[in-house]
DNA sequence: TGTACATCAGTGAACGCGCGTTCACTGATGTAC
DNA sequence: TGTACATCAGTGAACGCGCGTTCACTGATGTAC
């Protein structure tokens, strides 16, 4: 197959080639030639598998916003409390940016936002969202808003992370994210310790 | 001025369209040929002014960083509750995002994040928001700690509305912003009222 | 007030570059009979 | 099982493009005397 002259899965080697990219040299790094050239291959060859360039960005991201919503019911599953389903939503949140910090980048992109494709893909994850919230805040309030309120900390601490605004050894571990994100919860729940440990 | 052959404030010219540029074709639509075209002046015009493409986003993540923090202060005078002035804060750091899109897009632009002036830059609001966070959580915590957590959720509204998760006529006019963040803060604090209005 | 001169902020040509995309093509693969 | 043929996934040359950056330059401005 290595050696094969239809290639296995080009599709996904440029996708990852594009991945590896992005993680080294940001969004404008990103070229389909370079992304051919790393897969080894001639670099009209991603056209037969992506019609351009935002196609595979876009493809990115459908990939980003299924893990995502894999993750968070993943997350809930077992957890009967509402307000602890809404948190352990949440924590996965943040553990699924740290942990493919290129495609949560990707699914929020600004110059995606508009593409219906994109979009599509992040409504299981936001349900999944609108469900737990509403679940906590119960009736009577508009679900879209609870959802947003409710994903706004998660959102801002994964993006804070992935710019740095944390010390990378306070994150450098999936135990320590998850530690920080139970940190912030509590004290935005006000039910903070008497000190940090 | 207008039409001296020696340009009133190239440097802020250039920095305005720069603006304008990326407001309109994204962080990548950017280039110092086309700033310079818009303001009129010569391709190589702008090197008297900004060593490359890069002191140029630096520059207006700088400018951003400074008119938040004087937002931030601005909206905490003649606040004496730590809450409410914690509160203040956030509510004052959505209003930023969305009154100046493009400085906060910058602000927090990966690529930048490692750069030096830029965390200068950045260190004044920081500051306001780790002296308002521990005056709310009280000694014998994390001051970093603390005000990463107040800041987790101003920050994710402000990218979730920049990024049009929000639907745009919820945050079209500043007071629907400061509305909905204070709407997120009751969901937070656990106070939300029996029903949205 | 006038003049000589240094400094500064622009100009325009030129460089080299890598990119996205298209196109006619060819070699490999799968399928119908 | 073998063969003809359609389909598919690659190739490599070529296109046009705009960009960042450098350089020697020139015209405008400010200053010392």
């Amino acid at each position: 197959m290595k050696d094969a002259y239809h290639h296995g899965d080009l599709r996904q080697a440029l996708l990852d080639a594009a991945v590896a990219l992005i993680a080294e040299h940001g969004l404008h790094g990103l070229s389909l030639r370079e992304a051919a050239r790393i897969v080894g291959v001639s670099h009209a060859a991603p056209y037969r598998h992506f019609a351009d360039k935002n196609a595979m960005l876009i493809a990115i991201a459908q990939q980003g916003f299924e893990w995502l919503a894999d993750a968070g019911e993943a997350a809930m599953v077992g957890v009967d409390d509402p307000r602890q389903r809404l948190n352990a939503y949440g924590v996965a949140y943040v553990r699924f940016a740290v942990a493919h910090p290129v495609h949560f980048r990707v699914m929020f992109t600004e110059e995606l936002t508009g593409d219906e494709a994109s979009a599509r893909a992040g409504s299981r994850s936001f349900q999944l969202l609108v469900d737990a919230s509403s679940a906590v805040v119960g009736p009577g309030h508009d679900p879209d808003l609870s959802a947003v309120a409710a994903w706004s900390w998660p959102h801002g601490l994964a993006n804070l992370i992935l710019t740095r605004r944390i010390p990378p050894e306070a994150v450098d571990t999936s135990e320590k994210v998850e530690a920080l994100a139970r940190r912030v919860i509590a004290q935005l729940d006000g039910v903070l310790g008497p000190t940090d440990p």
